[in-house]
RNA sequence: UGCGGGGUGGAGCAGUGGUAGCUCGUUGGGCUCAUAACCCAAAGGUCGGAGGUUCGAAUCCUUCCUCCGCUACCA
């Protein structure tokens, strides 16, 4: 292994539009702070970095439904956020923001660097721009009638009714959010990076010399290597961000996924003058933490910009995590299906550390992991109370007990002894080989076990047996439980921090070297310790029906909001009635359309020709099950190719509140071609 | 749909060719220093299904099913 002479380690800049919740805290934030913790009491020279992402289209939306100024929400956000990761004990050495005058410096150093160097190429499209506002408008600033469910709120990206994403001029109708007019399309001019130049470079870089990275962070970039890499806009427009610094960029800014990995540079600048030795010397490992979502601007967008640049080191790694569900359901913002930080504390007021173990041991490191209470509750009662909580105060209760608080010598130790001091050094080993190779569910695992050694060791030697035959034996034995008590607080200090300080405190005990983790010396005969108190305590049933509880109350006012029928629709004139052309008509033939999951090829009768009709319907009608059938159609609709074939027509069809379609037939037979109105 | 990552005893996970392992839970026993905590033992798996390669497969190949993420068709 490579040694550095220091570490530059990163962790995923969190979006300013709202509070951070557990999925956060177990895919990026909690390793990063382990990792950072261990390196420090390696006493490596090590700094962490993270801070609020600010800009984007989201926070001008929010700000805007709000009826308050960008600023203000990424400021709420940022000092809520700010707290929430000191309140866990996650160390960053800077918390900064993309909003700071030093970052705005940066990144438009950085923009105009690869500019002057001629590594953009600029490129003019048509966007649609609203005359009113005199703006160009981002897709989320458009509204429109979603061309597939009706809906007459979608977004330019994406109908929020019907999950399906869109592109802005597929909207009926789309109207301006920030005036109501109806924007034109107009020509505006961006810059791209092309990645596709840097394709080879990647490849080797990623495929042929980090094939270490982890599995599911390699797949991915292979992924996107071997489909091939495309230019991508490094410019919007916006009036939210970071001005392109160029003559004639009025109106644009940088595009928040340039601007936010550039983040990690401006904090650093902020954090110290020597900034320079983290990000541009060789002899520095930058390690990225990050959630899969972020997989591709961090391993390859990012490394494309540093590339291209020139002055900047790479990423030696970027551990990924997956992602986190909460009670068998995707943890989600907007449905308030989340546990949030301060809330957390607020029901379990200094309990951080039960919540770090057990997001920890149940990381999703390899897959998507799932969160529940009752797991959480068996973590503390069963691990944490009852093999490391209870090992440390069978310990110090027996110290206490029988020397008044002062360390016993040591005397001869038999083989078992010397084999339990043994397998304590090994224990080190193994959890810093894990946690070198960011397997840090492994390496919580390895330091527990040293707490079940300890229990299993009082177990086996029985001091309170043998202080009535052999008094002088149970000061080694207890000198060995105190030294076994004393390494927790080492190996476990990355993880639990709070109660390895707590717990230091008791046993007067102060070195936070990693190096002395392993010692079987660390505590001097006649050294005194104090009173102890519990380390943990056991989280009862009450407790947890209370969170589940609210989760139920949570998914039930869900299902109220959604089982709300769709809005009406504005009233149109008998004229607009009478345009479309309803009909009835007889299924002939049905067949599933190859290599798709819900279209179905029909062939029907209309009673005045024969036609194709493509219809989205395959996951509630079997084909050989509906041919015959007589249904509605829409006959005069444009047709339209889907999937190669021409469609004329569109089948109607009731959707209920979950989805599920129903074929919208008559109640009796009539001839196909008849008319409905 | 395409791509990526998963599917291993009740739960969560490890294990990339050589007798299937860990933590928690369960059952039985022991101990009493300890927050009914601790220690020992046992039960529990045809390693998603089906084919194949091999002396030998959870592990390699083919194919299918299924879950998650990104992506795509719903006129």
């Amino acid at each position: 292994m490579k040694n550095y002479k220091r570490y530059l380690v990163t962790s995923a800049l969190p979006y300013a539009n709202g509070p951070i919740h557990i999925g956060h805290l177990a895919g990026v934030y909690i390793p990063s702070d382990i990792y950072t913790r261990y390196l420090r009491m390696k006493g490596l020279d090590v700094i962490s970095i993270c801070g609020s992402d600010e800009h984007g289209v989201p926070i001008t939306l929010k700000a805007r439904k709000e009826g308050v100024t960008p600023q203000e929400i990424v400021d709420r956000y940022h000092s809520i956020n700010k707290k929430a990761f000191e309140d866990f004990g996650i160390a960053f050495d800077i918390y900064s923001r993309t909003s700071n005058k030093v970052h705005y410096e940066t990144a438009s150093d950085f923009f105009l660097t690869l500019y002057n160097k001629g590594e953009f190429t600029e490129k003019s499209s048509e966007q649609y721009f609203d005359e009113e506002a005199g703006c160009f408008l981002a897709d989320r600033y458009i509204m429109g009638t979603c061309p597939h469910c009706g809906n007459e709120n979608a977004y330019g990206d994406q109908c929020e009714k019907c999950g399906t994403s869109l592109s802005p001029n597929e909207l009926i109708n789309p109207h301006s959010t920030v005036s109501g007019s109806k924007p034109v399309l107009r020509e505006t001019l961006h810059w791209y990076l092309p990645l596709d130049k840097y394709e080879p470079w990647l490849k080797k870089w990623i495929l042929e010399d980090h094939k270490d990275w982890k599995v599911n962070v390699y797949g991915q970039c292979k992924s996107w290597l071997d489909q091939g890499l495309q230019p991508r806009a490094v410019s919007r427009d916006l009036d939210w961000g970071i001005p392109v610094p160029v003559d004639g960029a009025k109106g644009k800014v940088l595009y928040v996924w340039f601007d936010a990995p550039i983040g990690y540079i401006s904090a650093t600048k902020e954090l110290t003058p020597d900034w320079e030795k983290y990000w541009k010397d060789k002899e520095t490992k930058m390690v990225h933490f990050i959630g899969k979502d972020n997989i591709v601007f961090h391993c390859i967008i990012f490394p494309a910009m540093l590339k291209a640049e020139g002055s900047y080191i790479l990423p030696e790694n970027v551990p990924a995590n997956e992602f986190l569900n909460l009670e068998n359901d995707k943890i989600s913002t907007s449905r308030n299906w989340a546990v949030w930080l301060h809330e957390y504390l607020e029901d379990f007021p200094g309990k951080q550390d039960v919540l770090r173990y057990s997001l920890c041991a149940n990381a999703p490191e390899t897959k998507d992991n799932d969160f529940t209470w009752k797991d959480f509750q068996a973590r503390n009662n069963n691990e944490l109370v009852a093999i490391l909580g209870n090992f440390v105060n069978r310990t110090l209760v027996l110290t206490n007990n029988y020397y008044d608080g002062k360390v016993p010598g040591r005397g001869k130790t038999d083989s078992n002894d010397d084999s339990v001091l043994n397998e304590m050094a090994r224990i080190k080993e193994y959890v810093e080989t894990s946690l070198e190779s960011f397997r840090f569910r492994e390496a919580l695992k390895e330091a527990m076990n040293l707490a079940r050694l300890g229990n299993k060791y009082l177990t086996d030697a029985e001091p309170w047996k043998v202080i009535k035959t052999n008094p002088e034996r149970v000061k080694t034995i207890m000198n060995i439980a105190l030294q076994i008590t004393a390494n927790l607080t080492i190996v476990f200090e990355p993880f639990l921090p709070f109660s390895m300080e707590k717990l230091r405190g008791w046993i007067n005990f102060n070195e936070l070297k990693w190096s002395k983790a392993g010692n079987s010396d660390l505590l001097a005969s006649g050294h005194i310790i104090n009173k102890p108190g519990l380390l943990f305590d056991k989280i009862e049933d009450e407790e947890i029906t209370r969170q589940t509880d609210k989760l139920i109350a949570t998914k039930k006012s869900n299902e109220e909001a959604g089982a709300k029928t769709v809005p009406g629709k504005a009233v149109i004139t008998f004229d607009d009635f009478t345009k479309i052309d309803i009909r009835t008509a007889t299924i002939l033939e049905a067949e599933k359309v190859p290599k798709t999951t819900k279209l179905l090829k029909l062939k029907i009768d209309t009673g005045l020709d024969t036609r194709t009709i493509v219809s989205g319907i395959a996951e509630y009608y079997a084909p050989e099950a509906i041919v015959g059938k007589q249904i509605s159609i829409v006959a005069n609709l444009e047709p339209r190719e889907i999937k190669g074939i021409e469609s004329k027509g569109m089948i109607l069809m009731a959707e209920d509140k979950d989805g599920k379609l129903v074929m919208v037939t008559t109640s009796d037979k009539v001839s196909n071609g008849s008319t409905i109105k």
